[in-house]
RNA sequence: GGGGCGAUGGCGGAAUGGUAGACGCAGGAGACUUAAAAUCUCCCGGCUGAAAGGCUGUGAGGGUUCGACUCCCUCUCGCCCCA
């Protein structure tokens, strides 16, 4: 027997919590016979705080880690922190505060957090992203893919966030051209930078073959981002100053080239100047002036009249021979293809709308077979369906599929193009002109020019105590101790890159690290590697699909070739969590002043409450609104597990069973299945939902005689291991209350058997023209016979049917039979 | 503009093509209490009916089917991605 106490989550909670970090359950081994589970989420942002986002996200990803520890297998679910990052520098330069130290102490802070929540977290696996033990790792990452040739610096425009004072990757730039950390408008700036060759990956990370279970949509957004088409380059002809010059162009519709009756150029394109005509020359000047000051989207829009400014010159198409007026207008974009585009208005709508502006000629190369012959300049749209070849010369009457392959048979055959694959792709941009990072480490030296320091010096530490000068330049460069060194190849004074690394690049191996955080020699042994990676299963949010996600794929690519390690994909299986809203139904947001801190709803109800609370929202993938008054159902529901527990658990139950013994033992089965199916899906909500229904059942029985049998009381420890993963300290609590020595996250999870998931009896529905018209109870193993008798011989039913005529009827093995009938 | 996801009581949500609304919140009635809170019992989509029951009902409109929240088509609204 228990002694009846009061629910009290406060004397509870902590006191397993110190138990559970003393006995160190939660940390995984390295050498343990069970198979080993990698379960993990993506880390935080040390703000300071853990908000309602990461309770929502942590607790379903918590319950589940548990689940499959209890399920035998040896679960490694780490938690680190992504430390690097604009706020603690923004901190440091507002407060005076030293990045560092704002950093740190969030740390202690959000740990505290963490450990409340109670969530088995090995915190001996820890790894924090700006500490010197990490970005050491993290600088000899960068320079694995210079020595590959993967990592170089150019100069080229990019995107400038005039907020941050930074440079952005193409990723990191939202579809309404604002940066994706602050919202602020998104320039375009002339700047020295580091890139990785990500795009040389292209091809490679289309391919998902490798991946066991990711949401079909996180693909296609990586597909489209990635953005591959097939065609070809085809280099026209100009005469430039007498000499014969040539200008490529990618199409992905080389059937239409005969179309081509005009030539546009990216109004950035190099070869502007040189083809411009003294006479067109002032403007086109102020046009590309105009062009500079508008974003890529706004180029881009559709829903923009076109414009542009014809240069004078001409170039000569290379398979038809025509001379081809050459043009500048803005969409066509420098960044993508060769910057440069053949028009065909009859078949590409945006040249369409560019011919019929400037009254450019329009003409039909492609015709569908049912059309008649028409004059293009009655057309309301550019025809961009495949057909057959007109006006195209000796490709006259090839279908424009087979065309698009001979065309570029043929320019290659004449040395005039080469078939192309293009991808939107563009490199990563990782220089950071910000102090809170890791440094680059690079070293460049006048005699040696750029030269990778040597593995053996790093780290390249990150000073302290720097000056924070807003001047667009990293503060690393204002740092005399820091810039001024000597080059590692002759020893002479050379300066340091002053950038540091996107912090997005610290995230792209974090989980790499987890499996052997502490090793000093390498950032991971082959070993660890092997027993831990690739990860089983990740959660985290959506917004990552294009971020980090598809970074941590191209890292794990690339040290794949180069022999670092085994795998090809990093995580095997990938859970989106849905968003926590406020009790309005909108993301939480100050302005809004709908922002819930979870603290105070932990204090008031405990931990347990809260998280089975957040599981019992919704579907996880779906998110929903966080209701402060819903929380009173999940704590009366642990408030009524307590008092079953406490009221009827008894040490030596009696052997004699009862009538009632069948039912609880069919449902106590019944539930396993259930909870089991549940948590396997990530259906958190319903699986809470099967735990309340056997809850209130069991609480039906607790006062009948049922209640001192062996059933009875095997069916409340099961209760009690269901619920574990949900509610950790409360089934803890209860689980040794009730005389077990042993921890019950560290029980085996209870099995079912099908046989007695079934029932002996079922509700028989009656249906007439598919309307419920009775019901009654009948045996599992009614036959057909029986319940076609049963159905039609019922007086309420035959009622119904009156003077109608049977047409046929239709069963349902342990549903329902449905008579189908006709009005007489 | 293209593609994807979604819309179910007052609210959150549940339903392999087979009893719509499980589970929970809020609400109502009652029990206990000097009283309140807590707890317990019952009710709770709409219309109708004394009740049994009947009719109706899953954003709107069509279709397939013995039977549609579920499948198909069209539309409206909301969110997301690509333009």
């Amino acid at each position: 027997m228990i002694t009846r106490t009061k629910y009290d989550p406060k004397e509870v909670e902590p006191k397993w919590q110190s138990q559970w970090d003393a006995d160190q359950i939660y940390h995984a081994s390295d050498n343990s016979s069970k198979p080993n589970f990698y379960n993990l989420v993506m880390f935080p942002y040390p703000s300071g705080d853990l908000h309602m986002g990461h309770w929502y996200n942590y607790s379903p990803f918590d319950a589940y880690g548990r689940f499959k520890r209890m399920q035998g297998y040896n679960v490694m679910q780490p938690i680190g922190f992504d430390a690097f990052g604009l706020p603690a520098e923004n901190a440091a330069i507002k407060r005076g505060i030293q990045a560092r130290t704002w950093t740190l102490s969030n740390i202690d802070n959000m740990r505290k957090q963490l450990r409340a929540m109670g969530a088995q977290w090995d915190w001996q696996r820890e790894v924090v992203t700006c500490q010197p033990e990490y970005y050491k790792w993290t600088q000899w990452l960068f320079l694995q893919f210079y020595k590959q040739g993967l990592a170089y610096r150019t100069k080229a425009p990019a995107n400038w966030c005039s907020s941050c004072n930074t440079t952005l990757a193409n990723e990191q730039v939202l579809a309404d051209n604002t940066c994706e950390r602050c919202g602020s408008v998104v320039i375009r700036k002339e700047i020295d930078q580091w890139l990785l060759k990500i795009s040389s990956y292209a091809e490679r990370l289309l391919d998902f073959a490798e991946v066991e279970d990711w949401p079909e949509k996180t693909i296609t957004m990586q597909r489209n981002w990635i953005g591959r088409s097939e065609g070809a380059e085809i280099r026209f002809k100009a005469e430039i100053a007498g000499q014969q010059e040539e200008i490529p162009v990618f199409t992905t519709r080389p059937d239409t080239i005969y179309g081509a009756t005009f030539f546009v150029l990216a109004p950035e394109h190099p070869w502007v100047e040189k083809i411009t005509t003294p006479e067109q020359q002032a403007e086109v000047e102020a046009y590309v002036g105009q062009a500079r000051r508008m974003t890529e989207i706004e180029r881009m829009s559709s829903e923009k009249e076109k414009s542009g400014v014809f240069t004078g010159g001409y170039v000569t198409n290379p398979v038809s021979g025509e001379k081809t007026p050459v043009w500048i207008a803005d969409y066509v974009l420098m960044s993508y293809g060769a910057g440069a585009i053949m028009g065909v208005p009859a078949h590409d709508q945006r040249d369409f709308e560019f011919a019929r502006k400037f009254s450019i000629t329009i003409r039909e190369v492609i015709r569908a077979s049912d059309e008649e012959p028409s004059d293009p300049t009655t057309w309301t749209e550019a025809r961009e369906a495949l057909g057959e070849l007109v006006n195209s010369g000796p490709f006259n009457g090839t279908p424009a599929a087979e065309a698009k392959a001979r065309v570029i048979d043929y320019i290659e055959e004449k040395g005039i193009g080469t078939r192309k694959i293009n991808y939107r792709l563009r490199d990563w941009l990782i220089s950071r002109q910000r102090y809170w990072g890791a440094p680059i480490p690079i070293v460049y030296c006048p005699e040696h020019g750029t030269v990778p320091v040597p593995e053996d010096q790093l780290p390249v530490w990150l000073p302290e105590n720097v000056q924070f000068k807003a001047t667009g330049e990293s503060p690393l460069r204002y740092e005399p101790d820091f810039v001024n060194t000597t080059c590692p190849v002759c020893g002479g004074p050379a300066t340091r890159e002053a950038d540091t690394m996107d912090t997005f690049i610290d995230s792209s191996w974090y989980y790499l690290r987890y499996a052997d955080p502490h090793n000093s020699e390498v950032p991971w042994s082959p070993e660890k590697m092997q027993q831990w990676l690739p990860v089983n299963q990740y959660v985290g949010g959506i917004e990552h699909a294009i971020l980090h996600l598809l970074y941590a794929r191209f890292f794990i690519k690339a040290l794949h070739d180069m022999g670092h390690i085994t795998f090809d994909e990093p995580f095997k299986r990938l859970f989106h969590q849905g968003m926590v809203l406020g009790a309005d139904g909108q993301k939480m947001s100050k302005s809004r002043g709908n922002v819930e801190a979870p603290d105070k709803y932990v204090e008031k109800y405990g931990t347990d409450t809260v998280r089975c609370y957040m599981m019992f929202i919704g579907p996880f993938d779906a998110g929903g609104s966080f209701r402060a008054e819903n929380l009173e159902g999940i704590w009366r529901f642990l408030n009524r597990v307590w008092s079953l527990i406490g009221e009827s658990w008894i040490d030596h139950p009696n052997t004699v069973e009862t009538k009632d013994s069948q039912a609880i033992e069919r449902l106590r089965h019944k539930t396993i299945k259930r909870v089991t199916e549940d948590l396997k899906h990530f259906h958190f909500n319903t699986a809470l939902a099967g735990l309340m229904e056997f809850n209130n059942a069991l609480i039906k029985q607790q006062h009948n005689p049922v209640a001192q049998s062996a059933t009875y009381q095997k069916a409340l420890q099961t209760l009690l291991q269901l619920l574990a993963p949900f509610a950790p300290h409360i089934t803890e609590e209860l689980w040794q209350q009730s005389n077990h020595k042993n921890s019950i996250h560290t029980s085996e999870w209870p099995v079912y058997e099908e046989e007695l998931t079934k029932d002996e009896a079922f509700t028989l529905v009656i249906q007439l023209n598919g309307k419920v018209r009775e019901r009654i109870e009948v045996a599992a193993d009614i036959s057909e016979e029986e319940v076609r008798t049963l159905a039609l011989n019922n007086p309420r039913v035959q009622s119904f049917i009156g003077t109608a005529k049977i047409l046929k009827v239709i069963y349902v093995p342990g549903k329902l039979v449905n008579i189908v009938v006709r009005p007489a």
